[in-house]
RNA sequence: GGGGGUGCGCCGGAGUUGGAGAGCCGGGCUAGACUGUAAAUCUAGUGUGUAAUGCUGAAUAGGUUCGAUUCCUAUCACCCCCA
């Protein structure tokens, strides 16, 4: 239940540190891969271990308390018994769901009522309901209720919004119990600073959090259509202010190149769907750049996937035979597309921490961007 | 061999039956998008072209007509029935 920095590159702000969990240690900076609804699509949770090598996963919230419903999980023993995995988890709280089905719902200073994607039923959530079912689910960190507000956003909406937001978030300290009755173990309520672009508001809000003194602090409200140049900055501001000695999580950064930008101006953690959903859609990660796997120039070259991954999947698989296999739609080439993607990923992150380790973090950055975003 | 029917774009449908369309719906193909997952999804293009209000086009070749995918003749292909 403790994060510490272990080294700090001398060339930049980036960071090597370990988080500790009830569920195990994590090396950071790490990449933790989405499994929204309990299930990392296209992948076991064996490849996710073994294979892709995560050590820790995301789930969300709202999607859960949908289907299979609280109950099940708590049934279940809570969610590592009942996706059979044994790491760290994260659950994101329905804050994104605020932002990306604004459409079905409504926002109130009392919480957020939905309309459910699924059957259209009435759902309210307030901070309080949203501790309480992220204690139930039980992963190890939980994040605290927010609005993630959308790009671009006016300055008067971003500056409501975030009072807002802090407001749930005393609601959120408020009724967190963490004593460790449902599961038997504590969890890590992470609160989240918001702002949109905003300089002053980032600031405002970076104070705020930090007074609660949390073990992580999380970024969000990013990520959702800003220019890169935006992110960044808005992240250099937010790690400026936000406390040293505790993780920096900027929530569902992104591309490579975002994620190394982000790690040298002292983020810790990272999460988003690119790699996974890209997979499904055919677009593949690597050292030497991104490839379209589906287009037609990779029709009869046999050369594997990519050669200088660590990744059996992208060792043995052939570049024609993937094409083939989404041209086919056959289900195992989102299954090896998004183990591919996920352990390319892992490998990003690993790398870097090494890097940091080392001291040469700032340089191995700079000759890898060109390389990450050619598009082969 | 006789009779009947059907033929359009890469493929399959629908539809027009003298005032027409390089048009509709699927599929395929070719690209593009996706950042705390309403996403194995979505968008676009898919005869030719000097890019245009252009040209060619409804099996092929003729004919009738102001005008033909439509009507007529012949041929070809496929399907059905009879022998």
């Amino acid at each position: 239940m403790k994060f510490n920095v272990i080294h700090t590159d001398t060339s930049c702000q980036a960071r090597a540190g370990i988080l500790d969990t009830s569920h195990g240690q994590i090396e950071t900076p790490i990449f933790m891969p989405v499994g929204t609804r309990a299930a990392v699509k296209g992948l076991t949770q064996f490849d996710l271990e073994e294979h892709v090598r995560a050590q820790i996963i995301l789930a969300n919230t709202y999607h859960l308390y949908l289907r299979p419903g609280i109950k099940v999980i708590e049934k279940a023993g809570g969610i590592h018994k009942f996706m059979n995995w044994s790491g760290p988890i994260l659950t994101d709280s329905g804050g994104y769901q605020v932002y990306s089905l604004s459409s079905m719902r409504k926002i109130k200073e009392e919480g957020a009522s939905f309309s459910s994607h699924i059957d259209g039923s009435k759902h309210f959530f307030s901070p309080e309901s949203i501790m309480d079912i992220q204690k139930s689910i039980g992963a190890d960190i939980i994040m605290a209720f927010d609005e993630c507000t959308p790009y671009p956003c006016d300055y008067n909406y971003a500056k409501n919004s975030l009072g807002l937001t802090h407001r749930w978030l005393d609601r959120c300290f408020a009724h967190f119990d963490n004593s460790p009755a449902i599961h038997n173990y504590p969890q890590i309520l992470a609160p989240i600073v918001q702002g949109s672009t905003y300089e002053d508001l980032r600031i405002e809000s970076c104070k705020y959090i930090s007074d609660k003194n949390a073990e992580i602090n999380a970024i969000g409200g990013l990520s959702v259509g800003e220019p890169h140049n935006e992110m960044y900055d808005m992240a250099g501001v937010c790690t400026n202010i936000l406390p040293k000695d505790k993780a920096r999580y900027l929530m569902g950064v992104g591309l490579p190149e975002n994620i190394l930008e982000c790690i040298s101006l002292g983020i810790d953690m990272f999460d988003c769907v690119l790699p996974s959903r890209n997979a499904r859609h055919g677009i593949l990660y690597t050292t030497g750049g991104v490839i379209h796997i589906k287009n037609a120039k990779w029709k009869e070259d046999f050369s594997p996937i990519d050669p200088s991954s660590d990744s059996l999947y992208s060792q043995n698989y052939s570049k024609a035979y993937l094409r083939h296999l989404f041209q086919v739609k056959e289900i195992l080439a989102s299954q090896i597309a998004t183990a591919h993607n996920l352990r390319f990923y892992l490998w990003l992150v690993e790398t870097a921490r090494e890097k940091i380790i080392n001291n040469t973090f700032d340089n191995w950055k700079t000759t890898m961007i060109p390389k990450l975003t050619f598009r082969l």
